[in-house]
DNA sequence: GTGAAAGCGCTAACAC
DNA sequence: GTGTTAGCGCTTTCAC
């Protein structure tokens, strides 16, 4: 009974049963005020003609989406996955469609991306991007002043928008006090990116660690790495140059501490014996790594949830001020540095 | 100059500078039939008023929406994000908006993800789900006939759409073919859940190759995982108990490799000395296992683009047949088979 | 409880 | 070249 080429509308199925269409939206719409045989007669409509109501021209009509944007950048990094995860559950359990705009690579203008959402008309937006040199200053400059509310994700906190972030310095200090309560005190650093704020971070909670135990962080400690596994070999080999007697490593992701564990390995130290190491990301690999892993674990998913929570609040109440939620990473230990037995 | 809260919409841009509401679409679709003097004039307006146009009404007055949908399943499998940057990639060189959808679990009726889709009016729909269980069979019927051109990436092969897939079952018959001219005969194959089409495909290509090389391919050999590392681990001890001999495994991901490593190293077997191992899917971790792992890559992001092209003819000419479009693995080689030096 | 009318923001088809 | 008239499919507002 399906006209093909010609979409069912809800003009179709009022015709089919003999109601107006405004009945027929009600019904959709689950309002209370439908005799209860008309409701019937009309929900037997709609499954007979296979109805698929337009989320557009609802969206149009009602002057809301119940649908949210989320700008991604980066999808490659360890993370961005598990986060947009955490969103996507979070929507579908609140009732919400989640619109995707991906910027291919960090430091593009956001503009496009954003007015993609926009132009789809979502309820508000979640920025799901590193904050990476310019990158949250330019989307900042790109928002319509408060025409959409924003929530920003691992990212841009104190920027006038309300946030949902982990300490990345506190975590990377619990890393420094883990090594020098093993009693390790020549501890070296390879960071990400400086001029990502996370990597800028995670170096602040490495030296202000180091600087709680007494120990030293001179530059020729810290070694600049781009995030991949080749990078921590390479930042690895540089240390082991200018500082041949260190007793431990703290890389800010785990790819690069893979990488720096390769170079340990050819070098003929032992893991954790002569060198200890230590990770961030708790990646799925982190486990079986020989040895496994120190790491810590961000809760990922959870910030994408809280994210759409926070939003949410937001697109309910336009008055409701700027929040910023802090979660917790957990450092999880393993016998990378601590040894097996 | 801009009115808080209310969206700036054609009629503002029209009455801003004193043309039709048609003059202002033509001047922002590209139309050539528009004077140059008024060309000039209502692009001025439109940055004057930071005029963002509505997709959805585009959409609906035109008919299409340039817009196509991705149905997506197991973000945390490793590839679908690629995959995933490759659509989006290509669709973005093409003028085209992907919309996402996502199956929080595999199993999961696809009905109310698709209907999302459709209700945004995609103008087609790529099927990026493993094919699990029934998972396709189930979209099939999901599928209004023939309303939305539809191409499936990495599954549901001559199901009556088109698809776009790498041949398992031959990339794996390399691996044994690789692992055989090494003078490896009694090869043990750690395998995905059979009840992924995924998997079952490559356990083909393992039997096909150990039988085009005369090696014995009992089901004593194979240990069926879940893709984790842990049941990697758990196969490989197994196996180690059934067909202590051996001195080969094949694993059909790289995470069960890794686990099946971890056990071959706590049993005191050198890699690749007393047995050699091989993965799939060539993970960034890949290279920097210890030794690192040869393995098989599979283009996923080709595949993304791939699939935005398929998808595109479909689009452009409803009477164009089904196709079927086969993309080659690649073998890359490492110490886990072939040693050091 | 139900229906009629107007409008959401845009484009197609036709005038001029 | 440009404007006018109808919609696209739905929701709102206000009748009855």
């Amino acid at each position: 009974m399906l006209v093909p080429g010609r979409r069912v509308t809800i003009k179709d199925v009022a015709a089919y049963c003999g109601v107006s269409t405004q009945t027929v939206s009600r019904v959709m719409n689950h309002r209370p005020d439908v005799a209860l045989a008309t409701r019937l007669k009309v929900e037997q409509a709609i499954a007979d003609l296979v109805y698929t109501p337009s989320a557009l021209a609802r969206t149009l009509g009602a002057r809301h989406s119940d649908t949210i944007g989320v700008l991604l950048a980066g999808m490659a990094y360890v993370g961005t996955t598990q986060t947009l995860t955490g969103i996507v559950d979070e929507s579908a359990n609140l009732g919400l469609t989640v619109l995707i705009a991906e910027l291919p690579e960090v430091e593009i203008d956001p503009r496009r991306a954003i007015s993609a959402l926009i132009e789809r008309h979502v309820d508000g937006i979640i920025m799901s991007v590193p904050d990476v040199g310019r990158a949250v200053d330019r989307i900042k400059a790109v928002l319509r002043d408060g025409a959409e509310p924003v929530v920003f994700v691992k990212a841009g906190v104190s920027n006038g928008y309300s946030s949902v972030l982990v300490d990345n310095a506190t975590a990377t200090e619990e890393v420094v006090d883990h090594l020098a309560s093993l009693g390790r005190s020549r501890i070296a650093y390879i960071s990400g990116p400086l001029s990502w704020h996370e990597a800028s971070d995670r170096w602040d909670g490495w030296r202000s660690g180091m600087d709680k135990h007494g120990l030293a962080h001179d530059p020729g400690r810290l070694a600049e790495g781009d995030w991949s596994a080749q990078s921590g070999a390479d930042a690895m080999v540089a240390l082991l140059d200018r500082v041949p007697d260190l007793d431990a490593v703290v890389a800010a992701n785990d790819r690069m501490a893979l990488g720096a564990m390769h170079v340990l390995r050819k070098n003929g130290l032992r893991i954790p014996d002569d060198v200890a190491i230590a990770g961030f990301d708790d990646i799925p690999e982190a486990p079986w790594s020989t040895p496994p892993l120190t790491s810590v674990r961000q809760p990922l998913a959870e910030m994408g949830r809280e994210a759409v929570r926070t939003l949410l609040s937001h697109v309910e109440d336009p008055a409701v001020g700027v929040q910023t939620v802090p979660l917790r990473a957990e450092l999880v230990v393993r016998e990378s540095t601590i040894g097996s037995s």
